[in-house]
DNA sequence: ATTCATGCAAATGTTTTGCATGAGC
DNA sequence: GCTCATGCAAAACATTTGCATGAAT
């Protein structure tokens, strides 16, 4: 999924075009894999169109989570939420580090295993969330400080 | 897990026992298997102890998270946090209708299977969240209004 | 020209905090 | 008596909304 692609779709559910959207589709292809919180999109949004606003990267990303296109998220039930987009062609999870919040993408997803257990009981599945936390090589060998 | 039991960690680690503090614990502990939003337990709570306040229910859970006694989440990414208590003998994950909120324990886990593939690398697995989707039966069933 | 998008500031909702008072040990 | 816990009100924080203006089609 690049950016082209989401502009597309964009366009062809009625939504027009602009320097903000734009920045903010891009910012979010630039860093598919990575979990973005809604300030780190507004900076680097900025960089690629400054007079872009709070108010506009939430209703940007309110659209695209409608459209399915983006996949929010919450990594330790703090209040910041992040973003990323949904690579269809490439489902994966996360597992995170817990010191410094670096990410990295995984693709083992047991999804298959629980839909046989599950599916024809009481609740037929739809989505799932999952994310493992640990603690990164590096933050593991950081002295403490 | 039962409120004796907490109560007794709660007094080994130096925390004293209220009557509010009590009631927050018993609610919890009557609902394992349940989420319940802070509000939920403010309500749940005041029943059994009436100036249950609010800043005590956020106090109370962040101790009993700072244990370990208590699992926060946040179902579907929007703001509201709902809580658990951790019952450590019995490791579950839940199936949440996205219609009605009704939760179902689920007792497979695929996080051994994670670590085999995993653990050696880069990241140290020290946790995980694993929450599934689905439309409940009932709700599947009932006509749209 | 019309519709959608934006910026600003104010409102919202949840959670956190400061401070004085009160209860447990 | 000392320490921890509480209640209240105010603050903090991320997110949402109303409204007037501006840009895209």
């Amino acid at each position: 999924m690049n950016a082209l692609q989401l502009e597309e779709i964009l366009k062809s559910n009625g939504y027009k075009m602009t320097n903000q959207r734009r920045a903010i589709i891009e910012v979010l292809c630039e860093n598919i894999g990575k979990f973005l919180s809604a300030e780190d999109i507004l900076n680097l949004s900025k960089d690629k169109c400054p007079q872009t606003n709070f108010s506009t990267v939430y209703r940007n990303l309110e659209i695209l989570e409608e459209l399915d296109l983006v996949h929010k998220t919450n990594m330790d039930a703090n209040s910041t939420c992040f973003y990323e987009i949904i690579d269809l062609d490439n489902h994966h999870h996360h597992i995170i580090c817990t010191k410094c919040g670096k990410t990295k993408a995984i693709d083992f997803c047991p999804l298959e295993m629980f839909k046989a257990n599950i599916e024809d009981e009481d609740f037929e599945l739809i989505d799932h969330k999952l994310e493992l936390y640990g603690i990164c090589s590096e933050c593991k060998n950081k002295p403490k400080k």
